[in-house]
DNA sequence: GTGAAAGCGCTAACAA
DNA sequence: TTGTTAGCGCTTTCAC
């Protein structure tokens, strides 16, 4: 007897055809087993799911995809996925969407219009059903080839007047509200801000968040006490650097984001500041990271999984369910003060 | 004249054939013009393309890869996507996938064998054509899903004996070794080793090489002062207490990974001891965090981009060039240390 | 060098 | 309830 030289037996995978075989029925009976037609007979239904795990039969999804039109891909573009913000947004944005039977296709704009152009493109080429715009950014109008081809989309903290276009507002005013009356309890009046780069929807909404509340709680805002860093741990060392060179300084820092924030503890400590007996610092997005700081960082939170569950929310009804008039289009999620180490009452004297 | 309630004209999206027509040329024609046929001519090239921009047409791929057998995707399996190695991992693999046409799919197996065969399921559901297993861990029977239907791979730390299946395998021992000699030139010779959940190669490979290095060094190594930990702050925090608790206790300890070390570098704060002037701390992994920690962390290099290439390139020659006889299939990744702030000299008299 | 036509594996319309 | 069949949009022989 002659032998091959590969010992694996060269075998078809199974497909639509070879399970009908098996299960003697037609390819169509196969067909709407799979997709859970109630028009199967139980004994049918029965006997073709037997077939399918005795072959270990897996549907062809790019043949479904084809007759049906429909990818079951949703995108999800991020800023950075290298911030920790991220990744934990985009792990429930995918759990939610696997348990749906959707798969994702994550990327990264870098709040960059030529990178997001990138993002787009890909997700065009891949014909993902939704996308999800979770990059914060201002670069609406790469965005027009998602519109111009119907996908249907959620942005975060931007209004785009079309029907297949959601939008995710975040309040962060009521964290920030908090967060300015907790420092004004433990007696600051001496607040600064490390804002975002003003190329971010979030980081000018935040910024107008807190020269609002500040204003709301009697407080006067002092042009140089509110700086715009870029969101990263450097830039928040950055912030503090400018600061310092100050002659008139802040009591307390409030930070646009958490990353913010952890530059500030940095910077200050090398400063010889002690946090928080010295300066108190607040942050933005309460990341898993925040609870491990030196000190524990006092944040606002505001939830990824509320924002994933809102996400998906949105683009599930776009696709699953386009004609219901009661279709939410807006999503509010809202954020709120998490009191831990990083806070404090200012020194005597100060 | 009357107008309908949309205002979106409806334009089918633009086929194969609405390129050919437009070009004037048949449909084959321009499928080898998309794939960069030779055979075709320059003339009608041009006049391809031309229409193609025109009609701003995106090949479907789903009907190519239902003809061709390919979907151009490669799964990537991390551990964690929420612990920072991994983002910077999956971050370079990504682009260099997407340089190269292919798209990827993520998935985190949480060190979890159940959810690791969700990951497998979700790999082989969506027909990817390689997969990267990049998640440590010890769980290979599930891999045998991928074995049976062939799929190339390339595991971190661990060969199978298949000629799909390449290898990475990481060379901590130098990175390693250079960690403990730089104690020992600072005046250490008390060191400890929090090591990672025994479940994950890399944290058993890590371990062994500590021990060997100790060896070389001609310095003992003490069983309570090797503790497993699990690769995160919290496990970090916990570790320390443990060798805080002893009554002989280490001037210097070397972590398993970043985390872990950023775990210490707070838990001894909270005890009030000074890194490093109290005791030094070493991490492994260097990830982007470390620079900021406080103080800044020692730790030894593996570098995010050295394995995603590695893992990229394996899989690439499996899939485009599987009869090549001199095909690598294995791979090593190198590590170094990095001197930052958080090793010093102990304190005298200890 | 170019085109006609078969068929990838599936869904859905239509028949029975 | 079940089966037959016509494509979905593309790649790839095979002729010319």
């Amino acid at each position: 007897m002659v032998r091959k030289g590969t010992h694996k037996p060269v075998v078809k995978t199974p497909d639509i055809r070879t399970v009908a075989a098996l299960a003697k029925v037609s390819i169509a009976t196969v067909s709407r087993t799979i997709n859970n037609s109630p028009a199967v007979s139980e004994r049918l239904t029965k006997r073709v799911w037997q077939a399918i795990e005795q072959l270990d039969y897996l549907p062809n999804p790019h043949a479904r995809s084809l007759v049906s039109g429909r990818s079951r891909i949703f995108g999800i573009i991020v800023e950075n996925i290298t911030n920790p913000f991220f990744p934990e947004l985009i792990q429930s944005f995918e759990e939610i969407a696997v348990a749906h039977g959707y798969e994702i296709l994550v990327s990264s704009s870098n709040s960059d219009p030529t990178v997001l152009a990138t993002c787009v493109r890909r997700m065009l080429e891949r014909k993902v059903e939704g996308v999800a715009v979770l990059s914060f950014g201002a670069e609406e109008p790469v965005l027009d080839q998602l519109v111009h081809r119907d996908i249907p989309m959620v942005l975060a903290e931007f209004r785009l007047d079309d029907p297949k276009v959601s939008t995710i507002l975040l309040d962060y005013s009521t964290g920030i509200h908090e967060a300015i009356h907790h420092l004004l309890g433990l007696g600051h009046r001496r607040i600064a801000f490390l804002a975002g780069p003003h190329k971010l929807h979030s980081a000018i909404t935040r910024e107008n968040d807190f020269r609002t509340a500040m204003q709301d709680e009697g407080l006067p805002t002092q042009k140089k006490w509110i700086i715009e860093c870029d969101h990263t741990l450097k830039g928040g060392v950055a912030g503090f650097a400018q600061l310092q060179a100050l002659s008139a300084r802040p009591s307390a820092i409030v930070c646009s984001n958490d990353m913010t924030a952890i530059g500030v503890l940095r910077a200050a400590y090398m400063e010889g500041l002690r946090v928080p007996d010295d300066i108190s610092v607040i942050g933005l997005d309460d990341i898993d990271f925040a609870e491990f700081t030196l000190p524990p960082l006092t944040t606002i939170r505001l939830s990824r999984a509320d924002l994933a569950r809102s996400a998906f929310e949105a683009l599930r009804q776009q696709v699953e369910d386009p004609a219901n008039p009661k279709m939410l289009r807006e999503f509010l999620v809202s954020t709120s003060l998490v009191v831990r180490g990083s806070t404090a009452a200012p020194a005597a004297g100060i």
